[in-house]
DNA sequence: CCGACCGGCGCC
DNA sequence: AAAGGGCGCCGGTCGG
C-alpha cells in the first residue's frame, strides 16, 4: 500500500503530515516553500498520496518544476461529490468550514505564485475535512463505489492539470492559413476582412437594408421582415428554409463571422503560446461529471481549424474516441443483457438492427438518443414502445430516472454522484401540496417535465463521464511507465473532450500507445461493471494531425 | 461606464 | 397538447 502525506499551507513553509490508515497523525514535516518539489520528488520514490485542498492550487507549480505525482485526494473535488452524493450521510460532512469547502473554487491564473496573498482555502483545515470525508465514505452506502468515484475524481484534477501544464501542439501559421484563405488577410483592429466586408455589401443590397449590421439578431430580424419573410429568429437553420436571393450571402456571413469572433487572430493572440494551446480544463465543472474548460472553448475547438493541432516533428497524436458511450454505459449499468449483446458489435446501432430489435440503423440511433434526451416528438418518440420492449431494463433506468425527477427526487450515476435538489416553484408545491396533475399549471408542468429530462439524461452522461475518468486515470499510468524521463518527453495526454483523447507520442511508441489506450478502456469497463459482458470499443488513429482522426 | 443577460452556435 | 440533455463564448443589448 501507499503511504498518506496531508500538505497544508503555513506562513513560508509547508506542513507534510504523514498520515496513518486510520487518519491519525503519524509525524509531522516542515517542509520551506522552494523545497517542497524536491520533498514531493523524493517521496515519489515510494507509493505515496497526496491529500490537498485543491490540485489546481498545488500541482501547476510542482509540475513547472519537473515534478509528476502519481495519486492524491483532491479535498474540494471529494467534498463537491460527497455533500450530494445519495450514498453519503451529509450529517458527516458538517464543521465550522463546511460552507467555505463549499464555495472553494479553483484557480486558473496561468503563472500563479504558490501561496498567494489572499486565499480562501487558506481559512480551511484540511484536515479536519479530511477526517470527516473519511468518516462520510466508511459510513457510505455503498464506501466501494464512493472511493472509486472519489479515486477517479482526483486523479482527473491530475490529468487536467498535466494537460494544461503540456498544452496542445498548435501551429500558427497553419491556423493563419485557413483563416486567411476562408477571410482574407487580417484586417485592422475594428474592421472586417475582405471577404466579411464584401458580404455585408450584398446582405445590404438584398435586404435593401442600407447600414444594417448582421451581427444585430434584433436589425437583421427586423431586416429579413421587411424584406417579407416570414421569419421569427435568426437561426441559420431556420433562415436555410426561406427563398431569397440574399440567404446565402447571410448563411455564408454567418458562419465566418463565428468562426472569427469565436477562433480566429485574436483566439491565437491569447490562447496560443510556444506552439501550444493551452486552457483550463475543469474536473468536475458539471453537474454530470463531465468536465468544464476555462478558457479559448476548449470543449468546442471546431473542426474547421482542427488541422492546425499538428504532432512534433518526430511526435505523433493517438487520438481514441469511444464509440456510442452513453449507451453502452446504460446497458452496463441497467445491466440489460440484450443491449449488452447488441454492444457487443463494433457499432451498437448496428446491433440493434442485427438482433432484429429495430429496422435501420437510423432508427436504432435516433431511438437511443430519444431514450437518454427524453425526445417524445417524431420517430424516435415512436420507436419507445418498441426498445421498451426488446430493451425493458435500459429503458426502465432512463424512465425511472425521469419520473424521480419529476417527482422532485434526487437521482444518482451508478457510483453515487447525486444530481442537483430542483428548486423551481413547481418541486416545492408538489411535494407540500401533493398537488393532482390535473391541477397544475402548464408552466410548473413543463419545468417538471423539463426535470425529468434532466435527471433522465444525468445518470446516463454520469455515469459515461465516471466510464471516461476510469479510462483516463488507468491510461495516464500506463503511458508514464512507458517512457522516460520528465512528463513532456514521454506519452503524455494533450486533450480530452467527453468521450475522445488524445496523446501526444514520440512516434517509435505511438503503437505502444495505441494498445494501452484500448488496454484501459478495457480495464474502465471491469471497474465499473465487474463482469458484466459489455464491451467499449474504440477508434484509435495514429495522425499527424487531429483533423486526420475519425 | 460596467455587469448581466440574450440570441446564436461551436463541441459532446 | 406538447414534450431534446450538458457546456463556453461571442457580440449585441439593456439596465443600474
Amino acid at each position: 500500500m501507499h503511504r498518506v502525506v496531508l500538505l497544508r499551507r503555513g506562513g513560508d513553509a509547508v506542513e507534510a503530515r504523514e498520515l496513518a490508515d486510520d487518519g491519525t497523525t503519524v509525524g509531522v514535516t516542515s517542509v520551506a516553500a522552494g523545497e517542497l518539489p524536491a520533498f514531493v520528488a523524493g517521496r515519489e520514490a515510494e507509493p505515496v498520496r497526496w491529500v490537498w485542498d485543491d490540485t489546481t492550487r498545488w500541482y501547476p507549480a510542482l509540475l513547472d518544476a519537473g515534478v509528476r505525482v502519481e495519486r492524491c485526494t483532491d479535498l474540494r473535488l471529494s467534498h463537491a461529490v460527497l455533500r450530494r452524493s445519495p450514498f453519503a450521510d451529509p450529517a458527516l460532512l458538517a464543521g465550522d468550514d463546511a460552507a467555505g469547502w463549499d464555495a472553494l473554487a479553483p484557480v486558473f491564473a496561468a503563472d500563479q505564485a504558490l501561496f498567494p496573498l489572499e486565499d480562501p482555502a487558506d481559512r480551511l483545515d484540511p484536515v479536519a475535512e479530511h477526517a470527516r470525508q473519511r468518516a462520510a465514505v466508511d459510513a457510505a452506502t455503498h464506501p466501494g463505489r464512493l472511493e472509486l468515484l472519489l479515486a477517479a475524481e482526483s486523479s482527473g484534477a491530475l490529468v487536467a492539470a498535466e494537460m494544461t501544464h503540456a498544452g496542445l501542439p498548435w501551429r500558427t501559421d497553419v491556423h493563419e492559413r485557413i483563416l486567411t484563405e476562408l477571410v482574407g488577410p487580417r484586417p485592422a483592429a475594428g474592421l472586417r476582412p475582405p471577404v466579411l466586408e464584401r458580404l455585408v455589401g450584398e446582405i445590404r443590397e438584398s435586404f435593401r437594408a442600407p447600414g444594417l449590421n448582421p451581427d444585430s439578431p434584433g436589425e437583421l430580424l427586423r431586416a429579413l421582415q421587411g424584406a417579407g419573410l416570414q421569419v421569427e429568429d435568426t437561426r441559420s437553420w431556420n433562415l436555410q428554409q426561406l427563398d431569397h436571393p440574399g440567404i446565402p450571402a447571410l448563411l455564408e456571413y454567418k458562419k465566418l463571422a463565428r468562426l472569427l469572433a469565436a477562433h480566429g487572430w485574436s483566439w491565437l493572440e491569447t490562447w496560443v503560446r510556444e506552439g501550444r494551446f493551452r486552457s483550463f480544463f475543469v474536473p468536475g465543472g458539471v453537474v454530470t461529471g463531465r468536465w468544464a474548460s476555462n478558457g479559448g472553448g476548449a470543449l468546442s475547438v471546431p473542426a474547421q481549424i482542427r488541422p492546425a493541432a499538428i504532432a512534433d516533428d518526430g511526435w505523433r497524436f493517438v487520438v481514441a474516441d469511444v464509440a456510442q458511450l452513453e449507451p453502452r454505459v446504460l446497458a452496463g449499468m441497467s445491466g440489460d443483457a440484450a443491449m449488452a449483446e447488441a454492444a457487443r458489435a463494433a457499432d451498437l446501432y448496428q446491433g440493434m438492427v442485427d438482433s432484429g430489435a429495430v429496422n435501420t440503423r437510423a432508427e436504432a440511433k435516433i431511438g437511443m438518443l430519444s431514450a437518454m434526451y427524453g425526445g417524445t416528438r417524431g420517430e424516435g418518440g415512436r420507436m419507445m414502445p418498441r426498445l421498451t420492449r426488446r430493451y425493458p431494463r435500459a429503458i426502465g433506468l432512463v424512465e425511472d430516472a425521469a419520473r424521480a425527477g419529476e417527482r422532485g427526487e434526487v437521482v444518482h450515476t451508478l457510483l453515487g454522484r447525486g444530481s442537483p435538489v430542483p428548486t423551481g416553484a413547481w418541486a416545492e408545491r408538489a411535494v407540500a401540496l401533493g398537488e393532482a396533475p390535473e391541477e397544475r399549471d402548464s408552466r410548473a408542468e413543463r419545468e417538471r417535465r423539463a426535470w425529468g429530462r434532466f435527471t433522465r439524461n444525468f445518470v446516463v452522461q454520469g455515469t459515461g463521464a465516471e466510464w471516461t475518468l476510469c479510462w483516463l486515470a488507468d491510461l495516464r499510468n500506463r503511458l508514464w511507465r512507458l517512457g522516460s524521463g520528465p512528463l513532456a518527453e514521454r506519452p503524455h495526454l494533450v486533450f480530452f473532450l467527453h468521450d475522445e483523447v488524445v496523446v501526444h507520442t514520440p512516434e517509435h511508441l505511438s503503437d505502444d500507445v495505441a494498445a494501452e489506450v484500448r488496454h484501459a478502456a478495457a480495464t474502465a469497463g471491469r471497474l465499473l461493471f465487474g463482469g458484466f459482458p459489455v464491451d467499449f470499443p474504440l477508434d484509435v488513429a495514429v495522425v499527424g494531425s487531429w483533423a486526420d482522426a475519425g
